[in-house]
Order: C-alpha cells, then sequence, then structure tokens
RNA sequence: GGCCACGUGGCGGAGUGGUUACGCGCCGGUCUGCAAAACCGUUUACUCGGGUUCGAGUCCCGACGUGGCCUCCA
C-alpha cells in the first residue's frame, strides 16, 4: 500500500516518496490574524489534520514534522487596530487584535479537532530570515530595490532558469506564461516597478506602523510584502527544500506562485516543495461566501450550533479537492450520522490495527468520503446485507471503527463521555427527565395512555427524545 | 477577455473502460397501546451533442451551465 496524492504542479496523481522518511515534513498556509475564522478557512485546516495524521500512522508520530503559520503582520491587520482600538498608539492595537484573534483561532480549530501543528511560527518572529532571503536574492540580482521597496522580478527570474535549468519557470505551478500575465495586468502599476509582473518583497512603513531595520541598503525602516514570511518560516522550519506544501485553491497565485519564486531563486533551487496540495472552495447555501450576501459563518458561530465533531465530519464527506456546498440539511445529516457511530462503538477502546480498505481509501489522494463509506459499513449491527457483511460484527467491528474514525479525527471521546457532553450543552437536568420516565413508565403500566402520552410530549418540549425499547426507555437529547 | 476546475438518482456524494458505491430521504415490513427509535427490504443517476472502443459516468472534441484565479481572499 502506498500514499498517492494529488500534485497541483504536475496536475495528477503520485506516489508520495518522502525526501527523508524519518522525518517527513509539511508546510501549511495558517491565517492572517485580523478577524474571525469562517467556515472555508476551516477547510484546509480540518484537511490537512488529517493529511497529519496519516503521515503520523504511516511514518511514526516522531517522524512527522507539521508547521503552520500566523501571519501577523499585514495590511488588514493594521486596519483592523486602527479601527477596533483608536485610542491606542497602533502597534499596541496591533498586538491586541493579533493575540486577540489568534487565541480565538486555536479555540476554534481546537473544537474542530484538530491537532496542533508541530511548529506554530510567527511571521513577525522571522524578519530576519525574511531579511535574509531578500538580500540572498538581490545579490543574486532576482530582486532589486527602488523608492525603499524591494522589487522580486519574475522576467529576470526566467532570464536565469533559461540560462540554468536548476531553476523552475514563473508561472510553473498556476500553469501562466509571464506574457498572459502582463496583459492581464492592473492599469494601476507602481511607477517604480521595471515590470508590471514585478512583486513586493520589502516596503517602507509609515510613521506608527510596525518597522523593522530594512534589507539591500534601504536605510528607511519598513515592513515584508505579503509572500515572503511563508518562504521564510518554511525555510527556518522545514529547510530549503522539503516535502508538502499544501493551503487553499485561491493561493496558487500570485501567493505559491510568488514563494516557490523566492526560495528557489535565494537558494538556487529545482524544487520547493515536492507536492502541491490544494484544498477546493465552499459556497453556503449554493451561493458564494461573502460580506454583502450575509451568508458570511465564522467558525465560531457554528460552534453556538454544533459540536466542532459535525463540522469535521460534514467537511470530510466531500473530497479535499471538490467544491462543498455548506448546508444545514447537510449539518443535519452529518450530526445523525454522528449519533449513530457513537451507538455502534459505545464505549470500546480503538483496535491496534487500521481496516485496509478504509486506509487505502485514505491512501488514494485522502478520499475520505470512500473512507468515510467504509466507516458505515463496519458496524456491529448488521446493517448490510449478508452477502456484503465480511467478518463484521460485535466488539471486533466496534473497536476497528473507533479506531478508523479516529485517524480522521472522529469519536474521539467514548459515547458516554458525549453523550453527558450534549445533554449538559442543552441544559438538560437527568433528575428530572428520570423523574418523567418514571412516572410514565408507571402510567404506561396502568394503561393510562392519555397520562403517558402527555410526559412524552412535555419531555419533547424540553428537547428530550425518549426511545422505548425491549430492555427499556432510553433517552437523548432531541436535535 | 485570458487561464483553470467542476457538472452523477428526490438530496448529499464516491467511482482506477466491463459487475450493487455509500449515506440521507421516500415507500413497504417487523416491533409498539399509538408513535418515535431500532432492525429488515425496495426504489431511482451519470448536463447535452458528436467521436474513439466489442464495450464510456470513466478517454477525445464541441456546446451549455456553475465556480475559482488574473498582485495581498482558504
Amino acid at each position: 500500500m502506498e500514499l498517492r496524492l494529488y500534485d497541483t504542479l504536475s496536475r495528477e496523481k503520485r506516489t508520495f516518496v518522502p525526501l527523508d522518511a524519518k522525518d517527513v515534513r509539511m508546510y501549511v498556509c495558517g491565517p492572517t490574524v485580523y478577524d474571525f475564522a469562517h467556515i472555508g478557512n476551516a477547510r484546509p485546516v480540518i484537511v490537512f489534520d488529517v493529511l497529519f495524521r496519516l503521515l503520523r500512522h504511516l511514518y511514526g508520530e516522531a517522524h512527522v514534522k507539521y508547521v503552520r503559520n500566523i501571519t501577523d503582520v499585514d495590511d488588514k491587520i493594521n486596519d483592523r487596530a486602527a479601527r477596533d482600538f483608536p485610542g491606542l498608539p497602533l502597534n499596541e492595537a496591533i498586538r491586541k487584535v493579533t493575540e486577540q484573534t489568534a487565541k480565538q483561532f486555536h479555540a476554534d480549530v481546537d473544537a474542530l479537532g484538530c491537532l496542533r501543528p508541530t511548529v506554530e511560527p510567527r511571521a513577525t518572529e522571522h524578519i530576519g530570515e525574511m531579511r535574509e532571503i531578500i538580500e540572498r536574492l538581490v545579490a543574486g540580482r532576482f530582486a532589486y530595490p527602488a523608492e525603499d521597496h524591494v522589487l522580486f522580478s519574475p522576467q529576470a527570474m526566467n532570464a536565469m532558469s533559461a540560462a540554468n535549468s536548476e531553476l523552475p519557470r514563473y508561472g510553473a505551478l498556476s500553469k501562466r506564461s509571464l506574457d498572459e500575465m502582463i496583459a492581464g495586468a492592473r492599469v494601476d502599476v507602481a511607477p517604480y516597478k521595471r515590470d508590471a509582473t514585478d512583486f513586493v518583497l520589502w516596503k517602507p512603513s509609515k510613521p506608527g506602523e510596525p518597522s523593522w531595520p530594512s534589507p539591500a541598503g534601504i536605510a528607511a525602516q519598513g515592513r515584508p510584502g505579503w509572500h515572503i514570511e511563508c518562504s521564510a518560516m518554511a525555510w527556518k522550519h522545514l529547510g530549503e527544500h522539503f516535502d508538502i506544501h499544501g493551503g487553499g485553491i485561491d493561493l496558487v497565485f500570485p501567493h505559491h506562485e510568488n514563494e516557490v519564486a523566492q526560495t528557489c531563486c535565494a537558494f538556487h533551487r529545482e524544487r520547493m516543495a515536492n507536492y502541491w496540495m490544494h484544498n477546493g472552495f465552499l459556497q453556503v447555501e449554493s451561493e458564494k461566501m461573502s460580506k454583502s450576501l450575509g451568508n458570511f459563518v465564522t467558525i465560531h458561530e457554528l460552534l453556538a450550533d454544533w459540536p466542532g465533531e459535525v463540522l469535521r465530519l460534514n467537511m470530510l464527506k466531500t473530497h479535499y479537492r471538490s467544491p462543498i456546498d455548506w448546508t444545514l440539511k447537510n449539518l443535519e445529516e452529518s450530526s445523525k450520522t454522528l449519533d449513530e457511530w457513537y451507538r455502534d462503538v459505545a464505549d470500546v477502546e480503538p483496535s491496534d490495527d487500521i481496516d485496509p480498505d478504509f486506509l487505502n481509501s485514505l491512501l488514494d489522494d485522502l478520499n475520505t468520503a470512500g473512507a468515510i463509506k467504509r466507516l458505515h459499513e463496519i458496524s456491529p449491527v448488521m446493517r448490510l446485507s449478508q452477502s456484503r457483511l465480511d467478518d463484521w460484527g460485535g466488539e471486533t467491528a466496534q473497536r476497528y471503527k473507533k479506531s478508523a474514525a479516529m485517524l480522521l479525527g472522529l469519536l474521539p471521546q467514548s459515547a458516554t463521555a458525549r453523550s453527558e457532553q450534549m445533554r449538559s450543552r442543552a441544559g438538560i437536568d437527568p433528575a428530572k427527565v428520570a423523574a418523567l420516565l418514571a412516572a410514565r413508565s408507571e402510567a404506561r403500566a396502568r394503561k393510562d395512555f392519555a397520562e403517558s402520552d402527555r410526559i412524552r410530549d412535555l419531555l419533547a418540549a424540553m428537547g428530550v427524545a425518549i426511545k422505548d425499547s425491549k430492555e427499556g426507555t432510553t433517552w437523548e437529547v432531541a436535535r
């Protein structure tokens, strides 16, 4: 069994071969911390968490390094800080915004059942590395200073790459040519740019803005451009060349294209990452998510209505590269599925093994939908026709189901713990329910069905769903 | 306008040219005081038009539709 991953650069699924099986390295673009993360932001976090778990399963927990950055220097952060804390000095306001937002982000992704990455570097702690990369680029004539900016020249890169096969061509990742980009360039090209396609590595800071000593002999203080922070952090924590780089599909251009350009030119490398992985976009109720449409939904808001696990399963039902339509109906379905699975596994401990069919689905470019199909099949109950039942049944199935689900980051707790959690979440008093159930049983025993139905309706109004069976009556929180 | 994805049953959603994906829902049944829950069973699909092939949801071409990117949006 081998892992195959779809690589955006080659546009095909390729067998994953790590550079060093004892040190598998993955970088994923994390949040810019200026506002609540929305459900679209949650997708890469969840998807690459599953990949992280899978890699740990394959190569051992100690042999996988996952780096996800926090970008805490950005124009949007500055704008938000000035808006939210007008009384404070800008730098102090910025610190408040980034600290609060990062904290909220951690709370959100923890609730979604995501493991913390091995390293979570911050852009502002890597200004030195950014400057060093910029110096290298200037020395190599890939970049030039102009009016206190430093600009990267894709034209220079391509001239060098034509003469030196060690370098990739600019535009290879996003499958664009410079000619196309020049044709599509906006009219308002900054006057200090030599070419319309040049992009900013470093720019001057206005008074009061965050600022650091500039590279390339520029006297004025400045701050980094957008793409350089990821090149710097990936280099620092994963080296010049590593295995996997991930993020949302929208980052392919310009962000990742520019990262590749910066890193490969600074270190004279043909490649930055061996596999480029990109998750698809998300729509809400069949509409593009946007603030103007009023369907901009944050993780924080969703968590008020749903356990994080429901959001997680709902995300994983669709293959990571396909678009997702995020709807209430799907969430309800996901919620029901989890109820059923928790009932299936009860309080068993996971198996030491992973079901091969389940694992094979994940190994096929993270086919979580196929894996979930298998999870439905692995059931302690005879839920499938006899011919397809395999050997499943009883505790073996329960333990297999538990271990497989846990590889997806699902069913992390016991069924008992979960149902207690659901009860306290719904604010239901178990003693009161027990008393009402006893009264109902008594009414049923004396065939006073008017009374027993009245109690049933009463419980339903409290949000309690009762379930009668031969063994007696149980209850759950109604959805 | 340029480039890139995607279009599967009532709904969600897999699918490596040839055999039932799977889940939800609907319907029927068992159970039940009646229900619910649970369990059993059944039901429908491959956007359109060409082409390649013994055979296409799967490959090729075109049309239509949806979405993304085109310098700071996951």
